[in-house]
DNA sequence: CCATTATTCAACCAAATGGTTGACGATCAC
DNA sequence: GTGATCGTCAACCATTTGGTTGAATAATGG
């Protein structure tokens, strides 16, 4: 329950969802995230411990550079949980898992 | 991006994840929504009124008794941003979208 | 060693959030 | 009509959130 607490907290603000679209593309160091915003470094600091603290991303610190990394698993609680309102979608989940069933099977 | 906002927010709080799966059995006057909560009416009425504004539920009131419905399409919006880190997935988004086009097909 | 760069910390601030209570406007049932 | 019920509103409160600035820590390069 804290879990997707966390995660879709995480996900609230435009601006950290906007981080991991950057991150999506590469890995990238602290100050290299803020660049592109109109924001301290410190705030952009905050919103990565947030992401961090929700599992959405890791950081590692290599010298005094801190990389940090998309860890798109997190995003799998709540996009369960999400999915639990499939049967009011135009695909209902059984459908879909077979359809994932066929997916696996040409590999 | 103001939406995903709204939809987001309103799924990081617990109680308003535990109405919209109440809802998800059948529809609810806001008495009966409140009544397994430790909560007083008008908190749960607030969480209504925030779940209303992100169009993850309707209200439409009948005589004096407000009914609330669950409107899961508001949850495509989120469902879709979160499956464009799909590429980490099993399945990728285009073979998703083309299973859909089958489906529709059929009908 | 010294200046620079990378990042966080601490203190602060305004605004938003999640809750309370009590009063209030409708509506229903008798 | 009168009293109970349904739901919201308004005012209030404590806590969290998202930002700022300035100082502090730590690693790097010349």
């Amino acid at each position: 329950m804290t879990d997707l607490d966390a995660t879709f907290a995480a996900l609230a603000d435009p601006t950290r969802r906007t981080i991991l679209s950057m991150l999506l593309e590469d890995d990238m160091a602290v100050t290299d995230v803020a660049e592109p915003f109109d924001m301290s470094l410190a705030a952009i600091s905050k919103h990565l411990i947030i992401l961090q603290k929700a599992g959405l991303i890791s950081q590692e610190k290599h010298g005094r550079v801190k990389w940090c990394k998309l860890e798109p698993d997190a995003l799998r609680g709540a996009s369960t949980w999400m999915q639990s309102f499939g049967q009011f979608e135009p695909v209902n989940l059984d459908a879909f898992e077979a359809f994932l069933a066929t997916q696996l099977e040409d590999e």
